[in-house]
RNA sequence: GGAGAGGUGGCCGAGUCGGUCGAAGGCAGCCGCCUGCUAAGCGGUUGUGGGGGUAAAACCUCACCCAGGGUUCGAAUCCCUGCCUCUCCGCCA
């Protein structure tokens, strides 16, 4: 979320900013109720002073049993204007909120402008594609060849878009989880296994929500949300809290289950791994002070990247442009693992910097050693990495002519063989 | 699931029959004084958010005693609802 008031003294860069991520959004109506909402509060604030003002003359006057009907009067006069005003107030304020909430974040200024993934800038890559002297396989295939991918049965126990992953398949699940955890606890992240469905609060924390409602699973009775990554409960860890600037940077890693509705994807990577309603992923969350956000958004990609290094996929690095940044994301930096089977790099984590957008709104802040007043934290987090993706990922790319699939090296002591046949 | 208890400032903790309570007291922190010895004593000070104001402060004002409603001229104090915590019983991976 934005702050209002930034929104009010700064709305050309808003309004720029809104152009560049090619929203169709009009501040006008925001301002002139802002407008109309500050007159109205100093409006009632002056009633509640004159209603405490004279309050407190009543209680002095009964002690000395003066007579104070009329006072009593015109209080009550004064209350209930008072209670007209606030009525007016919240809609007002319901209706500044409510569009503030469905505005995005404002895109750094080293963010590529550009319409869609097209205009996406890649940054770097890193590994060759290897050379096959055959014609690589898709996973899925790979998958069902070795009997270790079953989507058949996956969508009777539940339905498209699942899979039932089986003997090494679902040790090679287990391994990189496993692997991912390891290798992000040695360089500093905390481990953190979180609730996976979680309330309202959280998922408005985010940024989920209001907007996003149609992509979440919810449960009934009580209601809550499956979480669509682990960046939302991790990320409202530190909800409605005032962290000391000691404390700061915190950095947390998890491994938790994802759950997506995908609509809106139908015909999209119907086949394979790719695209689930269940996946899992180890992400990374970062909480610091803002001045160190961009260069904590380079390290962040950097210790996502290392995985991909140390399993030795190919890989490279782009930039978002603004019009597919996401909406709560100030930079992102997407990974996108090179896939024989499909012959594209396809995106294997996502690495952003939300700045304050996210700590706004959940009311994450901090506060400086000797000064007065808190500041608002920057998030930020990055999958390090998608399961999934990267088993189908390390499937595709260590095939071998017999069919047979090489674990790559890092992997072997959680896998316990060396082939998958 | 059943029966009770409770949620107050960084922490502990008071708050009487609703009125001068942003809230006693203690601890902790900060500043100063005193003392010369490893710490005590004395004085002062210490939250957050909004609006106004300022070059920036100062300053003025409103709100905040879990959250949301209600009663009242006036609520931390009374009523309702929700959330959370604790204790006991039951059930259970």
């Amino acid at each position: 979320m934005l702050d209002a008031k930034f929104v009010r003294e700064h709305f050309g860069v808003v309004e720029e900013s809104l152009k560049n991520r090619g929203y169709d959004l009009s501040l006008d109506e925001f301002l002139a109720s802002e407008e109309q909402r500050r007159t109205l509060l100093r409006e009632a604030e002056e009633l509640r002073n004159r209603r405490n003002v004279v309050s407190e003359e009543i209680a002095r006057q009964k002690t000395q049993k003066k007579d104070v009907a009329h006072m009593i009067d015109e209080m009550k006069r004064v209350s209930d204007r008072i209670k007209e005003y606030d009525t007016q107030l919240k809609a007002l304020e319901e209706r500044t909120c409510e569009f503030l909430l469905n505005v995005p974040n404002i895109p750094h200024h080293s963010v590529p402008i550009g319409r869609d993934e097209t205009e996406n800038v890649e940054v770097r890559r890193w590994g060759e594609p290897r050379q096959f002297d055959f014609e690589p396989l898709n996973h899925w295939d790979i998958g069902a060849i070795l009997d270790i991918l079953d989507f058949e049965r996956a969508s009777r126990i539940a339905g498209a878009r699942f899979c039932l992953m089986k003997g090494a398949g679902a040790r090679l699940e287990r391994a990189l989880m496993n692997f991912m955890l390891d290798l992000n606890t040695a360089k500093g992240y905390r481990e953190v296994f979180p609730p996976i469905i979680v309330n309202r609060e959280s998922m408005k924390g985010t940024g989920q929500l209001p907007k996003f409602e149609m992509e979440l699973f919810r449960t009934c009775n009580p209601e809550y949300y499956l979480i669509p990554t682990a960046e939302v409960p991790v990320t409202n860890i530190h909800r409605q809290e005032i962290l000391q600037e000691k404390d700061l940077p915190l950095y947390y890693t998890a491994y938790t289950p994802c759950f997506r509705r995908e609509a809106g994807s139908y015909g999209k990577d119907v086949r394979g791994l790719i695209r689930q309603h269940q996946f899992n992923k180890v992400e990374l969350v970062k909480f610091v002070k803002p001045e160190d956000s961009y260069d904590e958004l380079e390290s962040l990609t950097r210790d996502a990247e290392d995985i991909l290094q140390r399993l030795d996929l190919p890989y490279r690095v782009v930039a978002l442009c603004t019009g597919d940044l996401g909406f709560a994301a100030a930079k992102t930096y997407d990974l996108e693992v090179w896939l024989p089977g499909q012959q594209r790099y396809r995106e294997i984590s996502s690495c952003s910097n939300f700045a304050d957008f996210q700590a706004r709104r959940a009311d994450i802040r901090f506060k400086r050693e000797g000064k007065k007043g808190t500041e608002f934290v920057h998030t930020l987090n990055g999958s390090a990495l998608a399961i999934g993706r990267t088993v189908a990922a390390i499937l595709e790319n260590y095939q071998q002519r017999d069919g047979c699939v090489i674990v790559p090296e890092v992997l072997r002591p959680y896998m316990g063989v060396e082939v998958i046949r």
